[in-house]
DNA sequence: TTGCCTTATTGACGCAGGTCAACGCCCGCG
DNA sequence: CGCGGGCGTTGACCTGCGTCAATAAGGCAA
């Protein structure tokens, strides 16, 4: 359902709380140190604002912007970009509800790429100075947050090895793959989904045209691998997926 | 020059220290926080190993092993990649002095990709634990860490880009221009050096074929940007070197 | 509903870069 | 010193994907 407008920088910052708590969202052991004790959980819970629910086509924070936050997903799906010195754009993660972002931005103090919401996004903010203190006082956290930046790390060489080689039947294969897992880690259906993303999204992110990722998917659906309605995407053969993803 | 076999994993562990502290590196300006007291740099200079000189083709660690360490280079290049599931092979990163590498680890504990020598290395071994320690009680350092991951994450992103969608003269002068920035950081000459890595690594890196690497030199060296001579690069029009990377 | 605009699909064609093959040049070794 | 093997270069050809263009299908506004 799309309701605003693009652009719409200003976020609505209702003062009601839109969740309760780490301790009582259904997301914790994604995002959260699993070895976190309840007291810590606490802790952390007082620093996390809950106040971002975004828009279709809002921006969570601007490339080059001050950092000041990492941002965790409560719902919805955001993009993260680039911009390129020519003016180019490109499309650097998706990220789903559990997942964290914005860590590119600690680095220089600036975040290194622009986030927005693919759909109406609920976000948990995290601001980076209280992380850090509370980091170093909890050793859990300070090594659940190496952790998931090294993740982030170790995904982006993935990408890159994405890039570098495969053709772009195995592009898409694994960009469906990487979302089917995802989906299962949140105990949402790994064969049949949604794509929140633009065909012109997954291009960009994959190195393709959106001609290409169409002919790619109409060649699935022929092979009987996919079933694609629009943005409907069914797995029929996911062994066959996995296959195409490292050919 | 080739000295040694290929495979040879135990590293000779001469007795002698290899190099006397951080304190008196010359490289410590890079990887060290600016920000660290003196008092500091001596504690973690206590934790540093420094025994580890490596001959070319040699193994700094690999794909999959069980992570402990990262690991700052002191001299010499090396070489990060993966092997992809069908067995081919993806460069993801070229580490030159003063620069950190196997932080892809730190996620489950295991090395994410494969580091070797592309010439006759010393590295300083930084053990993880004793380093994660250390940041809890010196918030300089934590926060020196956790910057150093972003920048690595903010690095891979500038790849993703250039791999998604430059063509291959684009590629060959954007990893230029990286040398050659790098080197002048570190007080070396930007304009004039020699690649440590093969055409076939380069090409790996970038996603191209050998042919297309030596094409492209060819190339530039016609239109008067380069002079290559074999390994040795020297770059004549550095402006027109940056132009062609972002085209 | 109608209409408009954005997004997706499909086809025809061209080109950048991959592939295959031949050759030259270092460099290390006997 | 001369030989051999790896590395680099160059050429000819081929192909996968980009480009351009036309059409279809949603989705939101009025």
């Amino acid at each position: 359902m799309k309701l605003i407008v693009d652009r719409n920088e200003d976020v609505p910052t209702a003062p009601s709380p839109y969740q309760a708590s780490c301790s009582t969202c259904r997301l914790s052991s994604l995002c959260l140190p699993l070895a976190l004790e309840a007291a810590e959980i606490d802790v952390l819970d007082r620093i996390v604002q809950r106040s971002k629910p975004l828009q279709k086509g809002q921006h969570l924070y601007r490339e080059s912007e001050h950092f000041q936050s990492v941002f965790a997903v409560r719902s919805g799906t955001l993009k993260a970009y680039r911009t390129t010195d020519n003016g180019r754009e490109q499309v650097t993660g998706f990220y789903f509800p559990g997942e964290i972002l914005g860590m590119d931005g600690i680095g220089n103090n600036r975040h290194a790429s622009s986030a927005r919401a693919l759909e109406t996004a609920a976000v948990c903010e995290i601001p980076f100075t209280a992380l850090e203190t509370l980091s170093a006082r909890m050793p859990h956290l300070q090594r659940h947050f190496f952790q998931l930046m090294s993740r982030e790390i170790a995904e982006d060489q993935q990408l890159i090895t994405l890039l570098s080689k495969s053709s772009a039947d195995a592009r898409v294969a694994a960009l469906l793959v990487s979302i089917s897992t995802r989906n299962a880690r949140r105990k949402l259906s790994a064969i049949r989904f949604r794509l929140s993303m633009s065909r012109v999204d997954i291009g960009n992110y994959l190195g393709l045209t959106v001609e290409t990722v169409s002919r790619v998917f109409s060649r699935m659906q022929k092979l009987g691998v996919l079933c694609v309605e629009n943005k409907e995407i069914e797995i029929l053969d996911r062994d066959a997926l996995v296959e195409m993803a490292d050919a």
